[in-house]
DNA sequence: GAGTGGTCTAGACCACTGT
DNA sequence: CAGTGGTCTAGACCACTCC
């Protein structure tokens, strides 16, 4: 005998799968789902939040329960990389007109919002041996949010490493105030004579942390994406280390990976 | 004045977080810490539900709570599908030898234990319009399971698609007892005569649907990958299309990206 | 104010794990 | 068998949303 929040669950879980509840539909309240199954509230109630962990449910509170919408894309391709390279060059006004955020959004400049804040650290383990640096050495923490204006929540959260002396070269770089720099970080290593070789990227997902769902104004339900980017120079020594925090219900990662001929 | 839930489960958090809780150790049972916090059995519950949701501890019945141990990884990384098609014309005892997932795991072909499925189906909406087909053309769905031999969950469930008159011209690869084929799905398409020039990988995440939790093993508190793969032949033609599912917890994906030189 | 979900309690009984 | 978590009930009261 299966237990009754599993059997509630599954029965709703079909209803929707079946199409007789559209994404949208308001279920029964909670009161009705108690009479109609004959179980206590708290036994539906326990039903429900499995369907909500699942991301199939939406709970509103004062208004009901819903079968929960899909959610709009943004995608980040592995072609941004190349793009900025390739601006990173570029005359300042045609870097300012449009960033990578932008291009993978589709939104224009005006739209987002931009925040950024550099703390100074010192390198403990990971990152150091990331880095192939000592412990101890001094590395410049960025940490990005940028969101859509007509949003609260940003679309990620990133944070970023640099070694300070492999920047401190140029005083600007190591002031906040001076973002966003137009074309990014590969511009902005530019200026200290740094050309990027090679980037790798990995990935891996996991329920977000509650700082996270408070930030990202993600609802129960969802995952995020975690993306830590490694950036070599033209020598493979690594150069930029970032960690980014992306909404995993409305965030596509697109990578294209050409192949040699025969 | 914070929910009590929540201020159960912040403290908590905070013991694991600042390493006064080890992963693996045991948290104090759910009766002393109803003492502790001064709070009735279904609340304290809730506070730990909260932080199973987030991965954090692990309940098992009838011994105890415990802080959660960080899983091993297998890694897949794009580098694979070069290796793939350098392996596909090759002679058949070389390809046997090894495939991409011996190369992403580190195991041998002896630790495997692989499972395969062939149907015939016609194409509906999202398929035919990702394949640039009328709906209804005839398709060949593959599903794949791949496990190593001493666990019972395998590390990814994949369907893939092919369009049927595209390879039926060799009959051997309409037959699923013909799987494992050497080499894997590049050789296939090699006995047909198609090389693959490029390969895009979508990817998203999300909470497993309770079928994928039950297939994968996968435990409260985990997140699932989604990967949509897209093959294109030379002239660039999708040719195969495979979705994978991947357990958040165990796998990291690696992207690499070169770019070009200034 | 009516209707909805959110929080919390007190307690009974079942099921699993180890000795 | 003792100790642990798992399921379920009945009911009180709070908080939010919309009219």
């Amino acid at each position: 005998m299966a237990k009754a929040y599993e059997r509630i669950a599954d029965d709703l879980r079909q209803l929707i799968r079946a199409g007789e509840l559209h994404p949208g539909d308001q279920l029964p309240s909670e009161t009705k789902l108690v009479e109609q199954y004959g179980k206590s509230l708290p036994t539906l109630r326990q039903a429900l939040s499995l369907l909500q962990a699942e991301g199939l449910i939406e709970k509103v509170h004062g208004r009901g329960n819903f079968v929960r919408l899909p959610r709009t894309l943004v995608q980040r391709t592995n072609g941004r990389h190349q793009w900025e390279k390739d601006r990173a060059r570029e005359p300042e006004p045609l870097r300012a007109q449009t960033g990578s955020t932008e291009r993978d959004t589709g939104l224009e400049l005006n739209d987002l919002v931009f925040y950024a804040a550099y703390r100074e650290i010192k390198a403990e383990g990971a990152i150091a041996e990331a880095f192939g640096i000592p412990v101890g050495t001094a590395l410049l923490e960025r940490t990005y949010r940028t969101r859509y204006r007509a949003e609260s929540a940003p679309f990620n959260l990133v944070r970023s490493y640099l070694v300070r002396d492999m920047v401190a070269e140029n005083p600007d770089l190591l002031d906040e105030s001076k973002e966003p720099w137009p074309g990014g970080t590969q511009s902005q290593l530019f200026t200290v004579g740094i050309e990027l070789g090679r980037i790798e990227e990995r990935i891996t997902a996991r329920p977000p942390t509650a700082e996270e769902a408070e930030e990202l104004g993600l609802p129960p339900g969802t995952s995020v994406l975690v993306l830590r980017k490694t950036s070599y120079d033209v020598a493979g020594r690594p150069v930029d280390i970032s960690d980014v925090t992306l909404p995993g219900d409305r965030t596509e990662l697109l990578f294209t990976t050409d192949l040699e001929r025969w």
